[in-house]
DNA sequence: GGCCAGGTGGAAA
DNA sequence: TTTCCACATGGC
């Protein structure tokens, strides 16, 4: 195995990053670190302290990809005083926003609904391995299919992947980036509203999921992907006195509440609900 | 063996 | 406008 070249990356945690339910293709490996592909370059990585070990040459690319230039004191400091808000940023120190290729962020997520994050990554991976192009040395690795190779699938070949009725709608969507009818591209210079509504053009693509691809993407670091998890949360620490509040409440209140890092909080809020529940089971099973 | 999961879209009220 | 429902799958 190639020796690895480190990276300074303070306020950085790896395996909490990758478990953060942001990103479902990197896989552990026997050295302790993982093999992951950022787009088609293959690349393995691993953290001892503020270092980040990763393969030669790709210093540049993982840097950016793990988004080691986010200001996490600025960030920190910019989110309100809120106790609920504040443990779960404790907990989540070191989790950072990625910056992933725009394509595979929105088919994965695309794919997310009704599923839990383990049932994501194996459909993430059932698709690379089915359509995408493989990467010699790296199996069971591939580089996630291209649009236009999954224009050209079947929606049985699709559903063979697991995708159930996300099918339908990662064929249409394959469909309508590869056709240009959707540009992902010239998504990057539309503001925040205008990039929402041309996500949600895509077929399957509602609020939740185009939320997901401008915050793990399109580098919108204040967009807020409300999901069933983050719905809970909201509800339990602002709204327990008003249980009819909306979902349109709820969205507008957490764009006014967390500020311009308000993806930041939601992934905290996220990442703590989640691995605060899984604690509860495993403890209580015996 | 039910329960539930990083939802969406179309119909009904 | 809001509310309701179908849509597939698999780990726990």
């Amino acid at each position: 195995m190639t020796k690895l070249v480190p990276i300074s990356a303070p306020h950085f945690d790896l395996q909490r990053t990758l478990d953060s339910g942001q990103v479902f293709h990197w896989l552990p490996d026997a050295a302790g670190g993982y093999q992951g592909l950022i787009g088609e370059t293959p690349v393995r990585i691993k953290q001892t302290g503020d270092q980040l070990w990763v393969t030669p040459g790709t210093e540049v690319l993982a840097a950016r990809y793990f988004a080691l230039d986010h200001e996490m004191d600025a960030i920190c400091a910019s989110f309100p005083a809120d106790p609920g808000l504040s443990e779960a940023a404790t907990f989540c120190h070191g989790v950072r926003i990625l910056r992933q290729p725009l394509w595979e962020c929105v088919a994965t997520f695309l794919t997310s609904a009704m599923k839990q994050v383990i049932h994501i990554r194996q459909m993430s991976l059932a698709v690379r391995q089915r359509f995408g192009r493989r990467v010699p040395g790296w199996e069971p690795l591939a580089i996630y299919p291209e649009p236009e190779r999954l224009a050209c699938a079947t929606e049985t070949e699709l559903r063979e992947c697991g995708l159930g009725f996300r099918a339908k709608n990662l064929l249409g969507t394959a469909r309508s980036v590869a056709e240009g009818v959707v540009n992902l591209e010239a998504i990057r210079a539309m503001d925040d509203n205008a990039a929402l509504a041309e996500l949600c053009r895509l077929p399957g693509v509602g609020p939740k999921i185009a939320n997901c691809a401008l915050l793990f993407a399109y580098e919108r670091l204040g967009a807020f992907p409300i999901d069933v998890w983050i719905e809970r949360v909201l509800r339990k620490n602002y709204f327990l006195r008003k249980p009819n509040v909306t979902p349109k409440q709820l969205q507008e209140f957490a764009a006014r509440h967390f500020g311009p890092y308000g993806g930041y909080a939601q992934q905290y809020l996220f990442h703590h609900a989640r691995t605060e529940k899984k604690k509860v089971k495993g403890s209580s099973s015996h």
